[in-house]
DNA sequence: GCTATACTTAGCCAAATGGAACAGTATCCA
DNA sequence: TGGATACTGTTCCATTTGGCTAAGTATAGC
């Protein structure tokens, strides 16, 4: 149930940064290779590969290099991370952890597969 | 339903240090003063007081001065505008937007108050 | 009034972040 | 083979972060 907190340092960091918050939701609607990603970015192809390398380092996204175009895709598992620890903190707040394992359990139920 | 983007920047960027995310923890248990939150951790007084300012800066926390003594407490909107998102993101991966609003008020319901 | 307490303000520092330019490397295609 | 495409590697830069110390201010209590 619990985290390993430095894994969530990265986890939150990475969505601090519009740039990132826009590559995942991009990545919600299906892979895409980096040339495809970074067309809406008015930004050097260099600095967006930092935010790609983040993002992969942190867990958000996975990537596969295929001739010269890298593919990127979401991962779901951080999700799940930051719905585990809104959780944690609600039932703190709510005073009782027994409503804890309901409440994961049944959003995980929502993001279904993996 | 839309956040400003600059508000999440602010907001996730809060949560991604463990000093921070574990002063959050304590408030879930109720207000607490800076000397208080302060005694668990291995920080000089003024480092620690740039995380309060920093998480009150963002909408995690709202502090008041009385007498010599800050008190904090924890905001909830946070928690709110955070849900937001991720449910955001599971609605587009799951191809349907009609769910988005069901997840988001089940979950506020389960926060309840504020 | 004096002293201890509870922050605050100010300034310093090393490391990390988020951007840039420029010059590669490795494929793909004609 | 030769050029265009799609990254990649390297280096640079300003700013932000997260910590520190030292000194200051404002109550609270005796």
């Amino acid at each position: 149930m619990e985290q390993y907190p430095e894994q969530l340092d990265g986890v939150f960091h990475a969505l601090s940064d519009p740039t990132r918050r826009a590559i995942v939701g991009r990545l919600g609607k299906g892979p895409a290779s980096v040339g495809e990603l970074a067309k809406p970015f008015d930004m050097a192809l260099p600095s967006f590969m930092k935010h790609i390398h983040l993002l992969e380092e942190s867990g958000w996204i996975r990537t596969r290099k295929q001739g010269r175009v890298r593919t990127c895709a979401i991962e779901k598992k951080p999700f799940a991370a930051v719905e585990t620890w809104l959780s944690e903190q609600r039932a703190l707040w709510e005073g009782r952890t027994d409503r804890l394992e309901q409440f994961v359990t049944a959003a995980q139920k929502k993001g279904k597969s993996r």
